[in-house]
DNA sequence: ATAATAAAAGACAATTTTATCTTTTATTAT
DNA sequence: ATAATAAAAGATAAAATTGTCTTTTATTAT
């Protein structure tokens, strides 16, 4: 569905969301053993959070790392889609035609678009703190291996 | 969605059930103008389609080109995701683990497991020649730009 | 047989995505 | 002030995807 990028940017937004408070900020090297990705590209990823739309905050420095604000976990899942430029993937056409319209709908259009209304209601009711506890609550999970 | 490529296979592959019979062959040329995809790029992907799963038919020489059998037209559009490898991609968990399964489910699986099983059973249940005879209609289209 | 046609096959190139490594900057604690 | 820490920034590289171009092979019609 999404790229190995914006997967690495929902899972560690996630991890950030459970483990990372203003005064319990979380290293790049916890946060990328704990969900399986890349270090350095993992890093590059979260950058892309904390400047294009502020989901997560950095500070440098010792006890410095990623944290995330209550307002920002209260934000759903689609907002990290968003800052990775993904978000107009929800949308698409199926087939893969340049725009996905009732004006000019492909074969597939009639029916997809009822899966692709709730593909988009998923990523726009869930929040990441709800996705959150529920990794801590310990009934799902969230490392890649 | 899918790959580029896989976009170029279901159009192509769609195109060429319209058009294309065993007495009336389509050209490569016909086709990639059609759906708006690179022509020598499009023979690739359909060659695929001739060898891995016998999708599409083909001859060389003149009056050659690519056609369907009745039979192949009746196949879910799933199997043209199936010869382009790319069937698997309905499977995958949306976060990006690296299984999508009930024993390690991750944060969004319950809710997205209703969502899949659709998906899923829409490329199962359309077939090819249903697709197309939709797009025959004039009711749907298919061009990319 | 020969020429013409069209896909198959192969070589290669451009682009995008993913990944690694090094240097710099900001912050903290001593 | 200085050393230590950690993210930011930058440079570079590997891998995968997408795209183009040329040559070969198979088929048809003359
Ligand atoms: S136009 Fe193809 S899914 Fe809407
Ligand atoms: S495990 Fe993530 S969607 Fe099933």
């Amino acid at each position: 569905m999404f790229s190995k990028s914006t997967g690495y940017a929902l899972r560690a937004t996630l991890y950030i969301a459970q483990k990372g408070t203003e005064d319990h900020k979380i290293g790049i090297d916890d946060i990328s053993k704990a969900i399986g990705s890349p270090r350095s590209f993992t890093a590059k990823i979260l950058q892309l959070l904390t400047k294009n739309n502020k989901i997560i905050h950095s500070t440098t420095g010792p006890h410095g790392g990623f944290y995330m604000t209550e307002k920002a976990k209260n934000l759903p899942v689609r907002a990290i889609l968003q800052a990775m430029g993904e978000d107009g993937l929800l949308d698409r056409c199926i087939l893969g035609l340049a725009e996905c319209s009732e004006k000019r709908p492909c074969p597939m259009h009639s029916k997809y678009k009822i899966i692709k209304t709730q593909l988009i209601g998923l990523f726009e009711t869930e929040t990441i703190n709800q996705l959150a506890s529920d990794i801590q609550s310990g009934k799902v999970f969230m490392k890649l291996k």
